[in-house]
DNA sequence: GATTCTTTATGATCTGGATCATATGTTTTC
DNA sequence: GAAAACATATGATCCAGATCATAAAGAATC
């Protein structure tokens, strides 16, 4: 595993920001000043269309990153809104552009950081294209989905909780995955 | 838009490779030489697990860039099989990593180009997970994917063809779409 | 220009997953 | 330690989208 590219920034880059739901990080429009990681808690993405309509574009939670693109941007191109209290740190934009122009560790680990993103976003639509529980199924778990609950796993996987928990039995009694204990499964 | 950034590379650093479908670009395991771009044709990147079964991982259509994280690794971490005949464009490993450290326009446009592709999955991935077919088809229109064929709006938003354009035709009945055209849609 | 192929479009039927309902076990809260 | 909240798990029923079938229109090929 690879370092925290953002440790190469000066401490004072990252500045801890504590949040309620409801509270507004940032507004479409506003001009760019940061990009943030969530430390606990939610951040929704959204932006609202000419109808009035709200688009989810990303709900970010504890560990990732949002508004990355922000660093090449003027603007925010959408608003980022607490929906689960907790706190964010946010990553002076300032700091990322001349510590990437000066510092090719940083430069390099945040772009290997997102190239590894894109990979891993490429990899979940494919999985999200299985039309079939069983099988969508059988592949996150192959692909290391089963970290957590196995509701987190149906949410993630866009299933209901008990289409996941049938199917998981399915699998077992195929001989495909092996049920290693309450809410554990494995490959055989 | 932004211009390209590998258009900094040097002319030697792209080359044009023809295949036929069944053609193997690389193999997991083997060291790595590049990245691609998709001219014509399509590209399947995937894994065989242990049991044999195979994980689609990525589908690169033309216009789209593939193993772009194969600049950080030593070797591939799939297989790139060409699925439908085509050429793509091989832009040498080397070139990127020397130009990416002494051209800062490059390595700016780089790391650039894939915040903005994480950006763009994850509100893909926002909204496949939208569960109602007409709701899901409103936020794809409105997201501006409805830029060629509704058939191909169905399948990238994991859609039978039929059930899309009869939710298309809700819309409209609902006011909330206005077919202009056959097969055109737009905005009220 | 005729033929073939593809896209658009619609109706009927089927089905796999969603929803509803319930129970048990585990974890968290007080 | 008791109560509340949450995760695991299952069965029954429902339903929204998939599948099957068909037709018309437009694009591509010869």
């Amino acid at each position: 595993m690879f370092s925290d590219p953002f440790s190469h920034l000066p401490r004072t880059a990252c500045r801890t920001i504590e949040m309620q739901k409801g509270d507004v990080l940032f507004r479409q429009t506003q001009t760019t000043s940061g990009l943030y990681r969530v430390v606990s808690g939610c951040v929704t993405l959204q932006r609202t269309g000419l109808g009035g309509d709200t688009l989810t574009l990303h709900r970010a939670l504890s560990g990732g990153l949002f508004a990355e693109a922000s660093v090449f941007s003027e603007t925010y191109h959408c608003d980022a809104i607490c929906t689960a209290a907790g706190s964010v740190t946010k990553i002076a934009k300032v700091d990322v552009i001349v510590t990437m122009q000066y510092n090719s560790a940083f430069s390099e680990g945040f772009t290997r950081l997102l190239a590894v993103q894109v990979q891993q976003y490429r990899a979940h639509i494919e999985l999200l294209a299985i039309p079939s529980a069983k099988e969508r199924i059988l592949a996150a778990v192959q692909a290391g989905y089963l970290d957590a609950t196995v509701t987190e796993l149906a949410t993630r996987i866009n299933l209901s909780h008990e289409a996941c928990y049938r199917a998981l039995r399915g699998l077992c009694d195929d001989g495909r995955l092996i049920r290693v204990g309450r809410g554990k499964y494995a490959l055989p």
